[in-house]
RNA sequence: GCCUUGGUGGCGGAAUUGGUAGACGCGCUGGAUUCAAAAUCCAGUUCUUUCGGGAGUGUGGGUUCGAUUCCCACCCAAGGUACCA
């Protein structure tokens, strides 16, 4: 009996769904195991063969721990928010929410194009997913709680004396009571301090707005990157050389009002919360320097002639009395101020140019140094000595407080720019050379020209000078983080509400609760609108009457009880935010509480999570973010998500090339035929050579002559009299993409297919590398393979569901397995699969052994060979799989069924417990030959078979005798012999007499059960 | 520049605590089977060689009886990140 995949796969998925298999509960004696998956965003393009990596691979885990015997949960959900969709909106009409359905489940899109959906992709690779707790978070029954989590935001408030988030009446109750003297809070820097009576004195809007400095979620200016001619904010990797890279076109720094999450209040605790999360170290590694904590002080300089002082941050305090200017960020709220009218042309010159350079170009270009003295000057806090400021664009108004104390003798930026602009560059170190750059090594030097500091070195000068600093009111030692408050507004469509209106005075109010979900609003296009407000400004429909509790048309806004909502939604890692949460629901569309408590009380977090790298700022961030602020509030029982991780490396794609050599025809007109089309035939007529014959074409000048000849034969025949010649242009020969679906394992072409490829490729000639013609249905196009990225534009990308029907889908799975380590980048190669699938096929016939290969297994005792191949794999395998190392466990089954065919084993004892270990790699194929064991339940919850030491023990090794290191025989011994006996039954072997060619060894190393190593 | 990861046959890769380098698979070569092909099976396949051997895991050193593995210096590639004061 053949070994039918496609029957078979269809059959147990089909078994699956309608026995809901892998449906978890959350109620089991078992202990729970949550294996989750970075879900997907559902693009138009469908999957390729790179996508379901790391879902194969947290597949085979959970289906493991289901062997185990622990109660599973494995989800899948989409992403379904997002730019894509929105962009495809823009150009075809085509409401978001519809494509991205079809994209989901399958369909014709409106241009007739078919769409195989995400789903059945998905499910045609044997997943073991509970689909009933699938969640989209475009779906207003999951953005709901979305919305939801941002009020909460909205009304806590961060108390850095209890460290963590609190509700936002308390701290309106601290107000009235004691003003906001004694509470320390992460708050804006502007904030004012304030006591009980001024709390009660405050207006209403008073109120509102210093609340605003202190939530968690708040309205602030912040800086966006604004393009006119687009009406849009764009990402930094949206602009190119300062323009937008759609269209190119002019992009300006800009100031917008938009909300921001206060996550700085928790960087201390999303750095400490990576010491108990078992995260790969890289992916830590880049978390720590995202949020960039750095210890120094910070210090303020006083103007001279103005009341204002200029606050700065520094990690080195201690070179203080180096300090001979300060630099600040073009955009610093005092430039304007202090800058005296002489430099103010200047000055305002630079400001503009500066508005023009993104903050990503500003900080790569690091070799131009610019920047502009403003004409003020600061006051040194402990020599009274008069500190000319500068502003310059190496100085980021978003990070620290926009302004440097530069110590040009200790920072090489200041260094370079004090040498550029002929600034003092005074030496505070003793006994270090500063003529030719800064010195910045803190360890190997003492403070000197310094005043108090001299003689100290660093650790003790930067004590002193703290402890100086706060004497004189000046300044603090402090904790400073890169990290900044995350931006969470976007002008766009496809996201979600805020459930936010505004007053006359533009101060934010939320919706209650109960009216959630504020659902998007129908426009009549996707754009900005002619003002340049967001999408949501075409929106007719789209005020908040707070009577009725409904959102009304616009036109009923009288901002008494009818106010306009936020048009803008919010970016796509809000709703990627808490999804791992609302999985542990059992009705992913519970409408009472984000989460029932039962649920989130028993599956507790994720225990392992796979995904990629690229969301290790992003994503990862935000997420371990909002779930410290649930846990604060006691929605979650822990305050970090995942205890597990593992990225998942790229899959490459491995293009295919040909080559076309470009002709020229000549003919005779005097003897041409009028009726032929010359011009149309020339076009049409494409010379492909092989990739091998390329280098020769060139070089060699016969090689040349004699494909010229052949050419000349074939086009002579066609055009008769009338032609006369073939050049061959080899120096233009292009390099072009083939579509790696038209290229067979030996690297050839499948001529025919290509030709109907594409229509200009009709009527091609193909020279194999010999340098001849391939003449009708021949084979031989060699073409020339690289590896890139996999993409559609490469003509690359490999389908999955073409290799499930061509080999199964349990090839694909153990194949993707097989290519390499889980965490590498590895490139494709469909070749390869033939491997893995006669590998599959062999299983089969293992079991299939009867008359005509029906199925055969016997209850015979196995041979003791059997039973150790049995337990040697069950070991590897076991151990493959915790840690992670799928492809060694791939090679692992290949040796057992290698071993067991020419053992000629069938014996039910080996054959039961083989399959089970197979199952989480290979489950169709495992659940049909567990069926014809004469199982009736599935497969999945079989116990794991269980590793015994007894069947691997040997009673002789094979030892390798080697020589300085160098093996050279092989020696069979008993383990039990000692190492004297080793010794001796080595020394006299013949071989080793012939290796040392009578030469006295100087010394023997006998590793008993190991290695003998002779020395001489 | 800094951080991270990696560098092993023609290719993907293996070698888990320092102990037989190249498992397993692809590809290739030869053979069997077949009218032929596919499929399947068998043998070989790091390089080099005077067929005794010799060399060999990015490069150069070191530690060790023994190094792909540990240490030092460097080169290359990929990814991340930045005038972070």
């Amino acid at each position: 009996m053949q070994y039918d995949f496609n029957s078979i796969e269809k059959k147990w998925q089909e078994y699956w769904a309608k026995n809901q298999t892998f449906k978890a509960s959350n109620d089991s004696e078992k202990e729970k195991f949550y294996v989750l998956d970075m879900f997907p965003y559902p693009s138009g393009a469908g999957l390729h063969v790179g996508h379901p990596l790391g879902y194969i691979a947290s597949d085979i885990y959970a289906r493991y721990k289901r062997h185990k015997g622990f109660n599973v949960l494995h989800p899948m959900g989409y992403d379904s928010f997002g730019l894509p969709a929105e962009q495809y909106a823009i150009q075809t009409g085509q409401h978001p929410a519809d494509t991205t359905r079809v994209n989901i489940e399958g369909g014709v899109d409106k241009e007739g194009k078919k769409i195989e959906g995400y789903r059945n992709q998905l499910d045609r690779m044997g997943f073991s997913f509970d689909w009933s707790r699938e969640v989209r978070t475009s779906n207003p029954d999951y953005y709901k709680w979305t919305q939801w989590v941002f009020i909460q935001l909205f009304n806590s408030w961060y108390n850095t004396d209890t460290d963590k988030a609190e509700d936002i009446s308390d701290l309106i109750s601290a107000f009235e009571k004691n003003g906001n003297t004694d509470i320390n809070a992460v708050c804006d820097e502007d904030t004012p301090s304030f006591s009980a009576e001024d709390w009660k004195a405050f207006s209403e809007k008073e109120k509102q707005e210093l609340l605003l400095k202190y939530r968690l979620t708040y309205l602030a200016e912040s800086e966006v990157n604004w393009c006119p001619a687009l009406g849009t904010v764009l990402a930094n990797d949206e602009i190119v050389n300062g323009v937008s890279e759609r269209g190119g076109h002019p992009v300006v720094r800009k100031k917008m009002t938009q909300w921001s999450m206060r996550i700085t209040a928790y960087a201390q605790r999303l750095l400490d919360g990576l010491q108990k999360v078992d995260w790969p170290q890289p992916l830590k590694d880049s978390q720590t320097n995202w949020i960039g904590r750095s210890v120094g002080a910070s210090v303020d300089f006083n103007l001279k002639d103005f009341e204002n002082t200029i606050s700065v941050f520094t990690t080195r305090p201690d070179t203080i009395f180096g300090v001979s200017f300060m630099t600040l960020a073009p955009e610093h709220d005092l430039v304007v101020k202090i800058t005296t009218p002489e430099q103010k042309e200047a000055v305002d010159a630079y400001i503009e140019a500066t508005a023009k350079r993104s903050e990503r170009e500003r900080m790569a270009d690091v070799k131009t140094i610019s920047g502009v003295f403003t004409g003020a000057y600061a006051e040194h806090p402990f020599t009274k000595e008069p500190i000319p400021v500068w502003i310059g664009d190496y100085v980021l108004a978003g990070y620290g407080t926009g302004a440097v104390m530069a110590v040009p003798c200790g920072d090489q930026r200041d260094y370079d720019f004090a040498k550029h602009f002929n600034i003092d560059i005074p030496n505070i170190f003793e006994g270090v050379d500063i003529s030719e750059e800064a010195f910045a090594d803190k360890e190997n030097t003492v403070i000197a020209n310094s005043d108090f500091l001299n003689g100290l070195p660093y650790k003790e000068a930067t004590k002193k000078v703290i402890a100086e600093l706060e004497k004189l009111g000046q300044g603090e030692g402090k904790v400073n983080y890169r990290l900044r408050d995350a931006v969470f507004s976007r002008q766009r469509y496809w996201g979600e509400p805020f459930p936010v209106y505004y007053d006359a005075d533009g101060l934010p109010y939320m919706i209650e609760e109960e009216y959630l979900p504020i659902t998007l609003p129908e426009v009549d296009k996707y754009l900005p609108t002619e003002t340049g407000e967001p999408p949501l400004g075409n929106a007719t429909e789209w005020a908040w009457d707070t009577v009725s509790k409904k959102v009304v048309a616009n036109s009923k806004i009288d901002n008494e009880t009818v106010f306009a909502l936020d048009l803008n939604t919010m970016p796509g890692w809000a709703g990627s935010s808490q999804y791992f949460n609302i999985y542990m629901n059992v009705d992913p569309k519970n409408s009472q509480e984000i989460f029932s408590q039962d649920a989130i009380n028993y599956w507790q977090d994720v225990d392992l999570y796979i995904g990629g790298s690229e969301h290790a700022t992003g994503h990862l961030l935000y997420s371990r973010f909002w779930q410290k602020f649930m846990f604060d509030k006691g929605l979650v029982p822990k305050d970090e998500f995942a205890k597990k991780l593992i990225n998942q490396g790229m899959i490459t794609g491995t293009s295919a090339f040909v080559y076309r050599l470009p002709i020229t025809l000549g003919f005779d007109k005097e003897n041409l035929d009028e009726t032929y089309n010359i011009k149309n035939e020339v076009l049409n007529t494409q010379i492909f050579v092989s990739y091998t014959l390329v280098s020769s074409l060139v070089k060699d000048a016969d090689v040349a002559a004699d494909l010229q000849t052949s050419l000349e034969d074939i086009f002579t025949g066609k055009y008769g009299k009338g032609f006369a010649n073939v050049s061959l242009r080899v120096d233009d020969i292009q390099k072009i993409h083939a579509d790696v679906s038209l290229v067979n394992a030996s690297d050839e072409l499948d001529i025919e297919g290509f030709k109907k490829w594409r229509p200009e490729f009709a009527e091609a000639i193909f020279v194999d590398d010999t340098g001849r013609l391939i003449i009708g249905k021949g084979n031989g196009y060699i073409v020339a393979r690289e590896v890139e990225k996999m993409s559609k534009s490469k003509y690359n990308v490999v389908n999955p569901d073409a290799i499930c029907e061509e080999f199964g889908a349990d090839s694909l799975r153990l194949y993707e397995m097989f290519l390499g380590p889980l965490e590498q980048s590895k490139p494709w190669n469909t070749a390869g699969i033939t491997g893995v699938h006669s590998f599959l096929k062999k299983l089969w016939r293992l079991y299939h052994g009867g008359v005509d290969g029906a199925f055969m297994v016997n209850d015979e005792e196995p041979s003791k060979d059997s039973w150790k191949t049995l337990h040697k794999t069950i070991k590897k395998v076991e151990e493959d799989i915790e840690n992670f190392s799928f492809n060694t466990s791939v090679s692992t089954f290949m040796i057992a069924v290698n071993e067991l065919s020419s053992q000629k084993c069938a014996s039910r004892q080996i054959l039961e417990p083989l399959i089970i270990l197979v199952s989480p790699y290979t489950p169709h194929i495992a659940e049909e030959l567990w069926e014809k064991l004469g199982h009736t339940e599935s497969i999945s919850e079989a116990p794991f078979p269980k590793f015994e030491e007894k069947y691997l023990v040997e009673s002789s090794k094979e030892y390798p005798i080697s020589f300085n290191g160098k093996m050279r025989f092989k020696l069979e011994l008993p383990l039990d012999m000692s190492k004297e006996d080793i010794e001796s039954a080595v020394l006299a072997h013949e071989k080793t007499q012939q290796q040392l060619q009578g030469r006295t060894p100087k010394k023997v190393i006998v590793v008993p059960g190991k290695i003998v190593n002779i020395v001489g």
